[in-house]
DNA sequence: ATCCCTGCAAAGGGTTTGCAGACGC
DNA sequence: GCGTCTGCAAACCCTTTGCAGGGAT
């Protein structure tokens, strides 16, 4: 589901960095972004490029890879590498930064916010002298369910 | 530059892992492990193969992402990701736990410690009823070496 | 009209896999 | 001797690249 209104602003945004580094406004490259913002969660690049086709709407992976590292770059979409070789992205316009918890059995992917992080994040960039402008926290462990179902095997 | 004593304690530790998989100890083995011990740093595949040719000794690719894996699953080695698609490894048995600064610019990576990340693992392990094993944050920004040269060229 | 962007397919690079022979157990 | 591990090379998979045609400016 596409929430309109924030589409129509991410889209204002990514025109004027387009516009800034003069580059041009195709219809591929704002069919990508609304297919992103349409989209909840993670995805790799496979995923988007089958929704994208399944919608009727066909375009190139080269084409996706590269709307993909302009969006990036300019933070409308966040990426991420949970460990496998794999990249996942997710918008990222207008939702709170947060981390990831991932289970290492089912692959699930939660998230969470903690403020401390961010203290860590500014007083070590002070300490070493590095301009920090992001940060990847991830959380490997075994989720609940798994270690239920872990329970289970073990006693039967 | 191998430090003897702590290898032996890690070659044992391995042994025993071995053996109560049922799992053969055999010299490629531990060979591979003694070149990591010996390293300093971090180290992706290709290095560590090509350190262990370098000394003459020849094992397969196949055999050192094999005992690679068995090696971080038992927690002897640890394994990164830093953004670009290319696994890095650094021995960690007896050495402090820690997190990673990443230059974006030279790829320069600087270790760092901080108590709270500790805290943050364990809240949110319990409120997310995860069990969490272990966790990756990465600080990702840019140098003072890169902003230097930066400030340079573009007053050139 | 320019020349950047797209689509296609091939190349690239790290990692995994299959199989035959070797060797711990 | 059995069954696993090694070595080799091919296969794999995600990602990048080269090039020709097309479309934004």
């Amino acid at each position: 589901m596409l929430d309109v209104e924030k589409y129509e602003e991410v889209k204002k945004i990514f025109t004027a960095y387009l516009e800034s580094k003069g580059l041009r406004k195709t219809s591929e490259r704002y069919a990508i972004l609304e297919e992103i913002y349409s989209r909840t969660g993670h995805f790799d690049v496979e995923e988007l490029y089958a929704g994208m086709k399944e919608r009727g709407i066909q375009v190139s992976r080269a084409t996706v890879y590269n709307t993909l590292d302009l969006l990036v770059e300019h933070h409308l979409v966040s990426k991420h590498q949970f460990g496998r070789n794999l990249a996942q992205y997710e918008k990222s316009y207008g939702y709170r930064q947060h981390d990831h918890v991932i289970c290492t059995e089912c692959h699930k992917v939660v998230e969470f916010c903690d403020p401390r992080i961010h203290g860590i994040q500014t007083m070590v960039g002070e300490l070493l002298n590095f301009h920090i402008l992001h940060h990847s926290l991830n959380l490997y462990g075994i989720c609940g369910d798994c270690r239920a179902k872990a329970a289970r095997t073990t006693t039967e």
